[in-house]
RNA sequence: UCAGAUGGCCGGAUGGCUGCUGCCCGAACCCUUGCGGUGCGGGGAGAGGAAAGUCCGGGCUCCACAGGAUCAGGAUGCCGGGUAACGCCCGGCGGGGGCGACCCCAGGGAAAGUGCCACAGAAAACAAACCGCCACCCUCCCGGCAACGGAACGGGUGGUAAGGGUGAAAAGGUGCGGUAAGAGCGCACCGCCGGGCCGGCAACGGGCCGGGCAUGGUAAACCCCAUCCGGAGCAAGACCAUGUAGGGACACACGUCGCCUUGCGCGACAGGCGCGAUCCUGCGCCGAUGUCCGGGUAGGUUGCUCGACGCGUCCGGCAACGGCCGCGCUAGAUGAAUAGCCGUCACCGGGAAACCGGAACAGAACCCGGCUUACAGGCCAUCUGACAGC
């Protein structure tokens, strides 16, 4: 997967679990964690909670097809991005999608700085 | 036309913009010159009929393994064929259902043995006898002066299994004869058992002869018989890179002899380990190692898609299927590509219309053959029954 890095291991999903930072919104849960590395990573989970396989997949897919066009203009590099698929993702609108995208990339980038602040 | 039966097929189409995976081609650059790497441009490909459940059968890989005998365990179970194989498919046979086309069946053995047969019922299997039916005896009672005679709706002894009742099932069925009443007691037909004949590869079917009839059901209870079966799975397995050192637990032999090149040597025989168990034959490994735990590392390549493959003509076969020839190459991901958004046209529902909704079951993970389960809507072929027309 040219174009987007994915986080290769469970272990990397389970740090941005642990120790990063989230935002809810209604389509889906973003989480983002700091990794000291000189790029940026993605990954996508889709529980047994968001339906069956083709809910699942077809949620994975708008989730990536929706970091390709917005997270990768202003994803900042050393952080992994974990995308959190929700019951609705499959078929929640999809401008809708876009805008909580926005706001919830916002306010993780800020709550970054203010902790970088801090230290 | 309506109702139905069987078999097969489809599972929206097309376009724009932005992307992904792997393949091929082209030019460029880089170096450790290779079947190399990097980005760029172009081309064509990219989920299913069930991809599902993981229920059977194989291929492939590892457990190094092969042959035989006995036992244990599991699966299958009418007959014949198809197949790599099957618990699958096809064609028959038998039984049951339907007016019919057709459908359904866990369909070997119950005179080898053991067990079980609830409730109800007298009785559930070397038969027995509750209400009955029949015969005989006694008595109440009746007649007679008496001897005695008659005689129950009562009692006893015996015969019987027709009828009643119970049950899933009551020891062949129906009819006639027969009898005190009855009974295969006798006869006819049906069924059953035995023998032989004919047809069929066979399951089985059809006559014939003999026998008055023995053998209840349950094997999805144990069991018997026949056939088949080693285990684990692509997270199999192989290679590269990284790492490789100390710790804990468990297992078992540590013996004899020979040779000279006297060595942490080689060989032989015992010994140990190795199929579910035991034994035999062969073979391999071990003789200070093996296995496991914990710790550490968990990245890349390969296996990975040309195959019992798909399509078509012809030939053989009732068919499943097989054969010859020709053409085609049709996903190979790995936190896991095959998409995101927006249109147009068809389909279904609502509405007068503009238009608004809906569109099933469901996502490859080593690959095939099946089974089972889920499924909106639609198409085709053949056949059956009814009605109408000719």
């Amino acid at each position: 997967m040219t174009g987007l890095v994915s986080i290769p291991s469970r272990a990397g999903f389970l740090a941005a679990r642990n120790s990063g930072i989230k935002a809810v919104a209604a389509g889906f849960v973003l989480q983002a964690t700091p990794t000291g590395r000189d790029d940026w990573r993605l990954g996508l989970t889709a529980s047994k909670k968001t339906g069956n396989a083709v809910r699942r997949n077809r949620a994975r897919r708008r989730l990536r097809a929706l970091a390709r066009s917005e997270l990768a203009t202003r994803a900042r590099a050393g952080t992994d991005y974990v995308i959190i698929a929700r019951h609705n993702t499959a078929e929640r609108p999809w401008q809708d999608l876009v805008s909580e995208f926005h706001k919830a990339l916002g306010h993780l980038h800020r709550v970054i700085d203010k902790q970088g602040g801090q230290r």
